[in-house]
DNA sequence: TGCAACGATGAAAACGTTTGCAGTCTGTTC
DNA sequence: GAACAGACTGCAAACGTTTTCATCGTTGCA
């Protein structure tokens, strides 16, 4: 097993100068046909293919972009990367991906290794971007970035109308006739997206004159806790619709449901936030509001790719669709 | 927004040699404490940090890692990156990320790129290990890998027993009074793991005297095809029991089922194989056998390690599970 | 014939690090 | 007082590229 030959080498190894090796590679047009032959069969004899590492040093520019994302066991934050990667991929740069677990000190880290890395841009999704250490960081080294699913009025970002979208989600709740709402979320200091559809839900029930629905926060972001959510169902008068910030902690809410014997949507409606492709399997359907990830980590890449075009980029708020689903009851009204 | 600082910036600024920075960062215990703090807090100051481009080309070593994985939408390889990814920033390895799309030319390109970028090593899944042009040319390069969940008697892997962990479904079925069997797949040349269930089912089958299973493939990986299925379901002695070969498969035939009336488990019990989180969150519960993703990521992840260090790497079978679950009707007997 | 322009290639510097070797102190030991 | 050890730091080369500038033939044209 040689170790990898150097540009060098297949210059000696050809009889002419790397100068020249190298603009087989990249200017290929430069040279004579014959020559250029010569070295790229050279090249593929002896398996080489120019190092980036080496390029990144003297080019300055290392045609890699940071992904920081929260997990990818949220099929939002997979459909967001494969959006993000595929846009990246035609430009020709690759993708750097870390996850921070929805932890600020992992996050923070993550950043740094992209930064070391020198990453020519990030996207990112954090907790919060008005408290940010981590964007505050990377405002700072110069680098551009574009938020993912974050709204701020600071930092382009990429999202949804987190806002409007849930309060349209009430309104189709109203129609399905239902009154009585809870909004069930994980920790809120954790998302903003979730503190953005929490308003967005009480906004729109107070104009709609609903009872104010009640808000219960479960301890994990997407895994229902059944002792808060028994407790929520006992109160006097309890909700017939459950709204849930997103998909997963819907899905894990219809199952704990299912353990305490209750069906949905025939006792209780749920519904989501997110529509992330797996909802559609479910039986029922899962009624969410649906956001474009996919496209959401293109145009996030897009705006980037902007930026380092020398452009700048602007905020985009993508539509949002509601997807009415089979986990929402239709009522008689009252 | 002034241009990163290079060590020989910080050097002149402190009033040292840029050896001497250079070591403030990687053996600070040589230093005396004065300068060394010196240093740093100039370091900070102008938002410095050493960068990984002079430094891998200086040191010949990226401590990158190249994943290389169908694609994220599948929550079984979303758990594995995250898997090979927690390992490998515990011994301070960063990673490249890059899907395939099931997709044997993208799989090349992207190989390529990420040999490019000098990884030192690669995690992947292929469609087929003896036949893949991506793996000869990966083995050629010199640079280590190991393959997860495909299975191979020429390179290391980290997977599990697909044949007998397909079997021992098989059991659980017949266990369930399941006699009449039809599995269903994608594209079988696309994915050797579905091949080994497939052998797996057939084989114990025979064992344990069943009529032959039917196999049907579906043109995707994880979607069922409508009229595959009710061809299927319209033969003069169908199926009890669908055993699926990846979960999202078997949502999506639970779900297509749904749309033709067949209520699971009642009217027809599937099954699944890979035991994605999701499935327990499902209601009726999926029944699949559960491989656990995250290990078979971290355990590939180590066995890289390993080569890296000078060792070389084993293949490792990881136990599988059968998760039981409400999809699975209790039949009794004939 | 002379000169410009062009095509093809080479020489060398530069990118940001790391590291072996050598050097300068200081303090210690006979 | 000399030799020496140890602590600390500097020098300079090297890693694999890209790119500017220069060079060298050739060709086209007046």
């Amino acid at each position: 097993m040689p170790s990898r030959p150097s540009l060098v080498q297949i210059a000696e190894r050809v009889g002419v100068s790397p100068a020249t090796v190298s603009r087989a590679f990249n200017r290929p047009e430069l040279l004579n046909d014959a020559t250029r032959e010569r070295i790229l069969a050279t090249a593929r004899q002896l398996g080489f293919r120019p190092s980036k590492v080496g390029s990144s040093l003297r080019s300055g520019s290392t045609r890699t972009l940071g992904l920081l994302l929260p997990t990818m066991s949220n099929p939002v934050f997979a459909a967001c990367f494969e959006g993000a990667e595929e846009r990246a991929l035609k430009a020709g740069y690759s993708v750097m991906l870390a996850t921070t677990g929805y932890d600020a000190r992992r996050e923070r880290e993550a950043a740094r290794s992209l930064l070391d890395h020198r990453v020519e841009g990030m996207i990112l999704t954090v907790a919060d971007p008005a408290r940010s250490a981590t964007l505050a960081e990377l405002a700072a080294s110069g680098v551009p970035f574009v938020l993912a699913y974050n709204e701020s009025d600071r930092h382009p970002f990429v999202s949804v109308d987190n806002f409007a979208a849930a309060g349209d989600m009430v309104e189709q709740l109203v129609a399905s006739g239902h009154r009585r709402l809870a909004m069930i979320s994980g920790p809120l200091d954790a998302s903003d997206r979730a503190s953005k559809r929490l308003d967005g839900v009480l906004d729109r029930a107070a104009r709609l004159d609903l009872p104010a629905p009640t808000h219960v926060s479960m301890p994990r972001h997407t895994a229902a806790d059944r002792d808060r959510l028994r407790s929520l169902l006992s109160s006097p008068r309890p909700p017939s619709a459950l709204f849930c910030s997103n998909d997963l902690l819907a899905a894990s809410v219809i199952a704990e449901l299912a353990t305490l014997g209750l069906r949905v949507p025939d006792d209780l409606s749920v519904c989501g936030f997110d529509g992330m492709a797996f909802g559609a399997l479910m039986v029922p359907s899962l009624a969410s509001v649906h956001q474009p990830s996919s496209e959401i980590g293109s145009q996030a890449c897009h705006e980037l790719l902007k930026a380092l075009a020398g452009g700048s980029s602007r905020s985009v708020r993508l539509p949002h669709r509601l997807s009415g689903g089979g986990t929402v009851a239709r009522l008689a009204v009252d």
